[in-house]
DNA sequence: CAGAATCCATGTAGATACTG
DNA sequence: CAGTATCTACATGGATTCTG
């Protein structure tokens, strides 16, 4: 198949599917929290600990998102101090394949996008 | 490798791939306007018509982003009335298999996740 | 035709303070 | 510990108007 007719994917139904996933995943911390669960179930201090900068707020409602999404699942322990642990469901898990696609592709290329800029910018400054 | 030690690349240096990545492709256009000049040079006012409900100053700002990273090229023909191609990079066309691969979990997985929301969303409410 | 410029609505994200 | 609530700042996107 070319990449011609592939692109279609993407286009597809006026570009809903893309759409639809890139207000999941584009976010600014969604596709952080989904790599830092990908492994051992984590509690809610240890994974606003393992990703630097995220505030208490935008992690409660990126993990609300994914468990929504089911792509992350979520449980309560009865206890007193109450303990929480997050844990990338199994489609969830499927989600870092593709997502680790795009990452090779950002490492990749970003040296050359990175020349790019600079040479259009003092072109165009 | 397992996706656990690959989940690394995403992570990596803090996220900042990912976040380089997410930031130039995760807006509401970029990705429909790549995988639309997969295929070929197209001017402004066809890629527009192509594009069904972007606007000219979207279509704009989304096309110059792309070439300042190198990913479209823009060229101008001195004519009356002007004359403008857009066409994708080398650069650009590879980033055409990540972005599918986006969309083909995004395709397979979607009734999944509405049904898990449709679930949520009752539960909550 | 292919845009540039301006204005405005909305959403996203962060800081801060409080709580079961 | 694991949140919730509130407020605010900024970025994104759209509509409209104008032009080389």
């Amino acid at each position: 198949m070319s990449t011609y007719e592939r692109s279609c994917k993407i286009r597809g139904d006026g570009g809903r599917a893309i759409r639809g996933i890139l207000d999941r995943i584009g976010d600014k911390w969604t596709l952080l929290v989904v790599a830092t669960l990908d492994g051992p179930p984590l509690r809610f201090s240890e994974l606003q600990s393992r990703i630097p900068g995220i505030s208490q707020r935008m992690l409660t409602r990126t993990v609300r998102h994914l468990e929504r999404d089911g792509l992350v699942s979520r449980t309560v322990y009865a206890e007193v101090p109450p303990r929480v642990q997050y844990e990338l469901t199994a489609t969830g898990r499927t989600l870092i394949e593709p997502a680790v696609a795009l990452a090779d592709w950002a490492i990749d290329h970003n040296p050359e996008i990175e020349r790019s800029q600079a040479t259009y910018d003092t072109g165009t400054a």
